[in-house]
RNA sequence: GGCGACAUAGCCAAGUGGUAAGGCAAGGGUCUGCAAAACCCUGAUUCCCCGGUUCAAAUCCGGGUGUCGCCUCCA
């Protein structure tokens, strides 16, 4: 397959270390706060990647970090661990917050058909194996002690800015309100491999180390989690875009710098989820999450045809109106599929394989999702018996994931169910969310409609109206919601 | 200020030198007492702009413009 390369900023054919196995890994959430679906974005994305290596034949090892300690929310010793502030704000302690928040996360995974990595590594688990890393890059001369902190120095790579092509004068150190330098920095790129000092008395989580009680920096977990379980060559890995600087650029000079040797080829991130307004965040504007979308009647699994239907490389916008039109073309996509008849006849072995290679060859062009949305539609309309259909689009799903088949069953399932208490009661029945005065009043309607009393019918129906009730017939019924 | 990505119909988008896929929405039709649903039909003389290369450019080259992101909180 072929993959767009942050590292080169080209597409480059995907190649692994050891022929036949992917290891894959993945910046994972810091546990703070709830996830927003922006943040879920790339979750899905990686999630479709992942899926399709496996679909094609390789065997994936995917590993995850929880950041559940050193993540600052500004830099130098100005910054604050975003886990205690959760924790402040909602009077738990860390590991609390830490617990509850990875629990929501996977929980919004679920519900967005999001597969769990085969390892997940909380930072807080592995803190002998981050300071056995920074004792390396000390006793290589990569790192120093200044002011009590560790930090690495940038100074001792011949190339540090991978992802872009800074030049170090260039840079705009505290461009963002709020950011201070640290004099402690030998250059302006340095950064914090453990701190000992923070001015933050409170910080709950404090582990002993050869420089003194502290805890480890943000980016020595992923190079040192990464290390552990996915060896030392890792094929493939993924983040948000944000993180390409400077959180995988740091990544990339620890772990080559401790291990002597190139570490990762393929570098995978994903574009951001955007409000007409910018870029979605946690502190400004509405903080969407998986929830909020369930309690305004969406279906996650919309929201994740929504993303599939755009690529990972382009900033995708997020508003009301887009999602509406994803849930509706989920919705239809869902009922063709019913329609279709399953267990009749032989599947069409020669039309499978050409439809497998027609979406092989799409998601294999840099994951072109888009196509391979179109795909389905394709299997729909292709010549061949509902089963040949059906094994497709079954196939198909293995990697977008989009639960079709089974949505489609409880559809069916459904319809036949009603069809079959309308046929029990002479063709009128009633379907509604259990209000047993509204079901009266909507069997009444049904009846006067039957007599033919249209003016009856429709009386009763505004009334319903005035309620703020819907009423529709449908082929099995009359069928009323609250709108 | 520096770096990067992106720019195709109302919206999401495909397209990788050979004459603009698909989906949603919209409009028209069939059907239904009327609706809804379902089914059928209709869409860009043109791909941000200006040059260039070519028999041929949305695609390649040069120059602009715009939007978004990153430059030590973010997926």
């Amino acid at each position: 397959m072929y993959l767009y390369n942050s590292a080169t900023r080209k597409k480059e054919e995907f190649q692994t270390h050891t022929p036949g196995r992917v290891e894959m890994y993945t910046c994972g959430p810091t546990v703070y706060h709830f996830a927003h679906i922006g943040n879920l974005r790339s979750y899905v994305m990686e999630d479709v990647l992942e899926k399709f290596l496996r679909w094609s034949g390789y065997d994936v090892d995917r590993v995850m970090n929880i950041t559940d300690v050193g993540h600052l929310s500004s830099d130098a010793d100005t910054g604050e661990d975003k886990m205690l502030k959760g924790a402040r704000r909602e009077h738990k302690t860390v590991m609390e917050i830490a617990q509850y928040y990875t629990d929501a996360f996977f929980a919004d995974c679920a519900k967005l058909n999001i597969k769990i990595p085969d390892v997940v590594q909380p930072a807080t688990g592995l803190i002998p194996e981050f300071i056995t890393m920074v004792q390396g890059l000390l006793d290589k001369g990569y790192a120093y002690v200044a002011g009590g902190n560790v930090y690495f120095d940038t100074s001792k790579l011949s190339r540090y800015y991978i992802f872009n092509e800074h030049d170090e004068e260039d840079l705009a150190v505290g461009v963002r309100e709020g950011v201070e330098e640290d004099g402690n920095k030998r250059n302006k790129a340095d950064f914090v491999l453990w701190f000992t000092k923070s001015k933050f008395e409170d910080q709950a989580l404090k582990w002993d180390s050869p420089w003194g009680v502290g805890y480890p920096g943000w980016h020595i977990e992923c190079s040192a989690i990464s290390l552990k379980y996915n060896g030392e060559y890792l094929d493939l890995h993924c983040g948000g875009i944000d993180n390409a600087f400077p959180h995988h650029t740091n990544e990339i000079a620890q772990s080559e710098s401790y291990l002597g040797h190139p570490w990762c080829k393929q570098w995978f991130h994903v574009h951001h989820l955007v409000t007409p307004e910018g870029k979605m965040s946690k502190s400004k504007g509405e903080f969407l999450t998986v929830s909020l979308l369930e309690e305004k009647g969406y279906d996650p699994l919309a929201y994740r045809f929504f993303c599939l239907q755009s690529h990972y490389r382009k900033a995708l916008v997020f508003t009301w109106e887009n999602l509406d039109n994803a849930q509706g073309a989920y919705n239809k996509l869902i009922a063709r599929i019913a329609a279709l008849t399953p267990g009749g006849g032989e599947v069409d072995q020669a039309v499978l394989q050409a439809q497998r290679e027609k979406f092989a060859k799409a998601m294999g062009n840099d994951l072109n999702t888009s196509l391979g949305v179109t795909a389905l539609y394709d299997a729909l309309k292709v010549k061949a018996n509902d089963e040949t259909k059906l094994a497709i689009l079954a196939d198909l799903d293995r990697v977008l994931s989009l639960s079709l088949l089974e949505k489609a069953a409880a559809k069916r399932e459904a319809d036949a169910k009603a069809k079959e208490s309308s046929a029990a009661s002479g063709g009128i029945t009633v379907t509604g969310e259990g209000d047993p005065a509204i079901d009266a009043l909507v069997l009444q309607r049904a009846q006067a409609k039957k007599a033919k009393n249209f003016a009856e019918a429709d009386r009763i129906r505004d009334e319903l109206k005035a309620q703020g009730i819907e009423v529709v017939d449908t082929k099995d019924g009359a069928v009323w919601r609250r709108v």
